[in-house]
Parts: structure tokens; C-alpha cells; sequence
DNA sequence: CAAGTTACAAATTTTGACATCTGTCACCAA
DNA sequence: TTGGTGACAGATGTCAAAATTTGTAACTTG
């Protein structure tokens, strides 16, 4: 007997993300799924070619979801890219504290996927690599940054900050003084990017 | 029967390092060790208060082995400060790849401890933490660093290098690129640490 | 008394039988 | 043909019993 509503992607997707945050990644099923969609588990696996695949999904879309914020502030070209970086970069922390905060789960799915090298947490990184270079590539252009390859020196600047953005030390991040942390080593790391070029 | 040797707490540290490479942090046990020393498990209670006690005496033993190699370098006063400066954070990367690579049971034992915030992990880390201060001092001190807080800076340094020094980032030190990473993110600080005072 | 022993309770780990989950299949219905 | 089903094998997870380990204590010996 088919169901009724013909379960789409989507409806499976917000089913698993509840599931998900009910469950949290370790205990959550694609059986659990079906059940709470009154399908069999198969039905699932018609959309979703493995577990695997249905995590990403979820996940994807869960970062998707607040990724506008950190984008305005990249592009807004009415805030200097000096101040525009250190915003930003404060920015990306505040966003990884509150969703782990708001939605340890669904963070620690993430955590998973991204220990696997799934290519969600990739894309991700890279589309903040890309944000950070447009900030960078504009303090170029303004002649406020010394920087001769964007995207290199994004990567840089994102590695100097991986204490504040990689997963790794997403425990760090409850401490309180993190921010003022960031903000030194935003300082340090402004400093080196507006040196004026030593011959 | 007491046995031959008074057996003392080097005897026990050197028993135990070897029992904790062979099975590792997590399978190796005291009785092991005792049962390694043909003495019962109680003996080994006598010169170490706990399990804990023991793996931190023997994980100290096995940090303090090559500290010196760091701090010759940091000491070096016949090489610019520039140049030590770079040269002690690839030293510092060089130390731990080599440590997980010749000893990854022991090294994983440090790990173990660090999560658990024993003193071992932390006084570890503000042994770096000094030296990489006396670098700093020296280089303000000869002019060629500006840097008000020796001490204060070293820690933004440092935090700025947790990709290359901080035990989450361990996996990743197995990539062949690691090392030239390292370097563009110390061409970037000491950029940052060398600027002339901007106002 | 310093350094060891055996004996023991409590906590932890291992084990092994059992249940559940993942992924695939052949089959069914609109 | 798309979207669903139930049945299945093999991998993985669960859970309680059994074994081991940790840490303490009362006891022994030079």
C-alpha cells in the first residue's frame, strides 16, 4: 500500500534532521526515519543512495542555512576590509558557537562528516575561503592590504585562525576569553597584511 | 619474597614505557607492568599513588627526553632572532611528527593526558610558551621585533600556530605540505611582528 | 619502617549471545 | 517507470554475566 503523500527528498531530509536532533548521529537510524514517515526503510534508500548520503544531505543543508549571514558581512563594501576582516573572522566564531550551542547534534554530525572528509565539509571551508579571499582581494584593490594573491593569502589567514574555525577546537570555544584571543591574533595578523613591501 | 632488585621508581617508569608501547594507552595496565617486573601490582602502588600518576611520570620522562633539542635552538644567539623565530616553529612541528612517528602509543598516552587537562599537557606547553618568549625578548630587545609583552605576544604566536603545534591538528601533520604551510603562515606573522609602530 | 606480600571490594573491561541496522534484492502498484 | 513493499545476509550495536583491573588494607619480612 503506497503512502499517501508521495515522500519527497525534502520531506525525508526534515524528518532525519529531527531525528537527528532527537537521537543525536550516533543513536539516529534510517529505520528511525521510516518509522516517524510510516514508510518501510527501504523507501528511504530510494532517494538516498546510503546513510552516508543522507547525512550529507541534512548537513548540507543545515550549514546552508545560515551561511547569508557570514556573506553579507564579507560583501559589504560600506565597512573598510580591515575592520570588515576582523568582523568577519569574529563573525565565523559566532556562528560555530551558536550552532553548536543551539544544535549540538546537528554539530556533532557535522563533526563526523568532516573527520570522514566528506566533501560537505570541504565545499564548506570553501566557500568561507572564498568569502575571506573577496575581503582580502578588496583591501587589495584599496591598496589597504599588501597582497598579491588573494586566495593564497586567504588560505594564511585561515590557517592562523584555525584555532577559531577548525572543528578540532570547537571545545575551546566554550572558554570566555577566546574572543579576545581572536582578536590579538586578528591584530598580529593585520599588522602583517598591511606592512607596507620591504624591498 | 621480596625481589633481588629493590626495584625503584625508574626501574618501574622504564617497565612501563616499554608495557605502554607494546599494548598501548589504552590496553596497558599496572598489572602488566607488574607482572613485567615480577613483582605483584601492589608493589608498583607503593612509589606511584595511581594508574594516572604512573602514565604521567612516564609521559613527562618521555617529553623531557628531547626538550633540549628546542631549547638550544631558542637559545641560539648567534642566529637572528628572524630567523630562530621560524626556524624554532618548524623545529617544534619536526619534533612532534617525529615523536608520533617513532613512538605513536607513547605519543598517544600524551594525548590521553592532554585531554584530561593534566598538568603534564599544560606545563608542557608553557615550557614552549617560554621559550618562545626568550626568542621574542631578544628579537625586541635587538630591535628587530616590536613587541611591548614578550610573553603576551609568544601566546598570540603560538595560538596563531595551533594548526602546527596543537595536538588536535596531529592527523594533518602527516601531509607532505605542512611544512611549506607552516612557512607562509611565518612569513605573515613575522611580517605582523616586524612592522614599524603605526600611528 | 621501607618494601614487599596476599586478600579483597568496587569500578571497569571483555565476552558472547542476541537484536538491530544497513544495504540489496525480487516483486508489486499506479 | 517511479515509488513503494517485504524478506534477507552481513555488519554493527546492545546488554548482562564473567573476568579483569584498580586501589586499599591488613599482614610479613629484613
Amino acid at each position: 500500500m503506497p503512502a499517501r503523500t508521495p515522500l519527497d527528498a525534502n520531506t525525508i531530509l526534515a524528518a532525519t534532521e529531527e531525528i537527528l536532533r532527537r537521537h543525536g548521529p550516533d543513536k539516529a537510524t534510517v529505520v528511525d526515519v521510516a518509522r516517524a514517515l510510516g514508510v518501510s526503510h527501504a523507501a528511504v534508500y530510494k532517494h538516498f543512495a546510503s546513510k552516508q548520503a543522507l547525512r550529507e544531505a541534512v548537513t548540507r543543508r543545515w550549514l546552508d542555512h545560515n551561511r547569508g549571514t557570514l556573506a553579507l558581512i564579507a560583501a559589504d563594501s560600506a565597512v573598510p576590509p580591515v575592520r570588515r576582516l576582523r568582523t568577519w573572522l569574529h563573525a565565523v566564531l559566532a556562528v560555530k558557537q551558536a550552532k553548536i550551542r543551539e544544535d549540538p547534534e546537528l554539530f556533532a554530525a557535522y563533526g563526523i562528516l568532516a573527520a570522514a572528509h566528506s566533501s560537505v565539509a570541504t565545499d564548506h571551508v570553501a566557500d568561507l575561503l572564498g568569502q575571506l579571499a573577496a575581503i582580502i582581494a578588496d583591501g587589495a584593490a584599496d591598496g589597504s592590504f599588501r597582497a598579491d594573491d588573494a586566495e593564497a593569502t586567504a588560505r594564511v589567514v585561515f590557517r592562523a585562525t584555525a584555532k577559531f574555525n577548525h572543528l578540532a577546537h570547537a571545545a575551546e570555544w566554550q572558554n570566555p576569553g577566546i574572543g579576545a584571543e581572536l582578536d590579538e591574533v586578528c591584530s598580529l595578523l593585520l599588522q602583517g597584511l598591511q606592512a607596507p613591501t620591504s624591498p
